[in-house]
DNA sequence: AAGTAAACGAGACGGTACGTCATGTCTTACT
DNA sequence: AGTAAGACATGACGTACCGTCTCGTTTACTT
């Protein structure tokens, strides 16, 4: 599956685009957006980082955008979720990731820009989803998998239904994780994952006694 | 409570400054949001949009991030939580309310394009969280303590783990409808709204077989 | 009379336009010809020679043509006639000064470039008649009307015949020390000087015998 | 005659080079002069234009000056001076020629242009002399032989005295017209051909009483 | 009523980045 | 080896905004 900038390769002709090149530039983005943020971020500096001519850049991508889409969409996908023996442990497990994904500053910086730009474009909204949205909803199906065999959630028969369920869940868990961390601005650390996991499982009404 | 800029007034001698010129301002901010989007905006255009001149702009603020945020922040002031009954109607009632707030184009590109600066910029970061987050906290509390008075909660004696269970609760609730309007970009329609409020209140363990 | 360049003044509200930065300008514009010629000047170097921001320069003029015509019509003005007693004195002091002034490197390389742009542009073309050539016709008539005084050539009654006379004299003085210098790339010195004038005064049928 | 670029051929192996695309080039470039002017003209249209890759453009031309130098050469070869009985005729006939070639748009813009270029560029100034204005020079020796055959003018023993003779002419011929064209951008018609050569055969004392 | 001090509109200023374009070189596969 | 196609590094282009500045003007509070 690839998130190719606009089209890969037209004829069969002229000189072949430089494989290495596409690498340097998205980690010589990753690079600008830790020392510079996002608004600091040109796309000049990072073809100079890159030692790459402005143009090439151009040449792949639409703009600002586009770029640090694919540039940071490859981080999320070292999300893992190692079983851990318990849902609660699982959720536990994946809540520490991401935020400490999300404490990286090129992603903390482009994750959140990126969403705002794609307010106003679609085609943008649709790369961030196929980049990086809908690839870590993995995470949710995985786990939720996991903990009905082990007999802790109950299986879901109808399949619209289970696939609403994991969106809602989902949207729960990195909104809570992302707003805690980028807009609370206060840390995602061990006892948070604590309360927001005995939150997600038992509830509301459940969580004072405890 | 005003969250006016740098200095409202240091002496008292010289011409006053022109009341009509801050809401001016605030609106043509407002309007430009919604017509060019976050990065689109300018400030000469707004400027240009209040019939202001661009010197008059900066004497109030130091730069778009914190023109926005005071722009934005009033409409966040809207929301309100009516008595419904129950806590689940009143979780309901404020996600419905809250994503109505979101879908209006003016937010939906300010708030996480503000939220985005902020991961570089600590005064900026300090200016939303007290213009815009701390104060809808009070929907929490209050709809908390009905939901107490009501016997639907238990009460909470120690003020400390009171406080981090309504910030936890806030991360949980606005965390989600915002992953879900702007990075999911799904609806929040009642359906969803049902959904999550029983997942809020009831937990993950009881949402399936209802 | 002024050559400026679009528009001198439009209203007379906001800050003034620098009159030192026209200067500093229009010179280093002529020190970036000396030293680069025609096709290497660029407007970003002349703007950084001149101290001054690459904007302030374009509000100025339109472009790289309109500006170097403004630079180099100035050296235009320097050309004399003082009176040498003869009209062949006087036609080879202004041939000998039209040609010191064709040696500078910054009119040289200038002018036939401009010259050549205004083959496609009737806007250049004016402002180069109006700034340059037309300029220096006051030297022909006044030459003219010299020897005349002197009864070296008889009166002209018809003022268009005397207009047609001067513009035929220009062209063949001009255009002779032009294409002496630039195209044959051949010096233009006291011999040749003499004659051309030989030529220009008594015609063809003349020049052998003498 | 032979106005081919850098080598004709150097060895024998290989692909020879095709010989329609050099004058597909030529062509392409002439049209391209008429159509956009010397500063619009580009390498790559002239390449597209003529059906033909950059690569072998550069190959055969070191650039834009050689390759304009080389596709309006064969344009001033066209010129010719037929015998029409008198040295006025003949100086009329070839100046109104030169000016036919000099309105056409392709000559027009191009010739400044190289010849703006040739004063910093002494290959290039040697490339125009030798494809263009030397090989025009023919036009003057032929027409004062003619001449000198019918008795109008004095025959020339010294062959250097002689040269430096035909050098002047042409360049009054040749600067005359140039800068009536091109600088003072008025038309070369009979009127005005027909005075340029009366004085160019009788001089300036001679003209107004005619 | 006159004086004073700051805010006002207008717009020029030095900068910086933009996204595009042309140059001349190169790499590939094909002839 | 010559070719068409097209990617490449380089660097200028002309534009748009930035945030600051310098004007001349207006508007309130002092004396």
């Amino acid at each position: 599956m690839q998130s190719r900038s606009s089209a890969p390769r037209t004829g069969r002709t002229g000189r072949p685009r430089s494989a290495e090149a596409d690498e340097a530039i998205l980690a010589a983005t990753r690079a600008a957006l830790v020392e510079l943020g996002w608004s600091g971020l040109t796309l000049g500096d990072v073809a100079t980082r890159a030692g790459v001519a402005k143009t090439t850049l151009y040449r792949r991508w639409a703009g600002k955008n586009e770029l640090v889409v694919d540039a940071v969409a490859v981080l999320f996908d070292e999300l893992e979720l190692p079983d851990r023996g318990s849902l609660a442990a699982d959720v536990e497990g994946v809540v520490l990731q991401f935020a400490g994904l999300l404490e990286r500053p090129e992603t903390k910086t482009a994750l959140m820009a990126v969403v705002a730009e794609s307010t106003s474009d679609a085609v943008l909204r649709d790369r961030i989803r196929s980049s990086i949205v809908d690839r870590q909803k993995r995470l949710v199906t995985e786990g939720r998998a996991r903990a009905q065999a082990r007999g802790e959630l109950p299986t879901e028969s109808d399949p619209e239904t289970a696939a609403r369920g994991s969106d809602l869940i989902f949207d729960v868990i990195a909104g809570a994780v992302v707003h805690r961390c980028l807009v609370s601005s206060k840390p995602v650390d061990t006892d948070w994952a604590r309360d927001f996991t005995r939150l997600l499982l038992s509830g509301l009404t459940a969580i004072s006694p405890a």
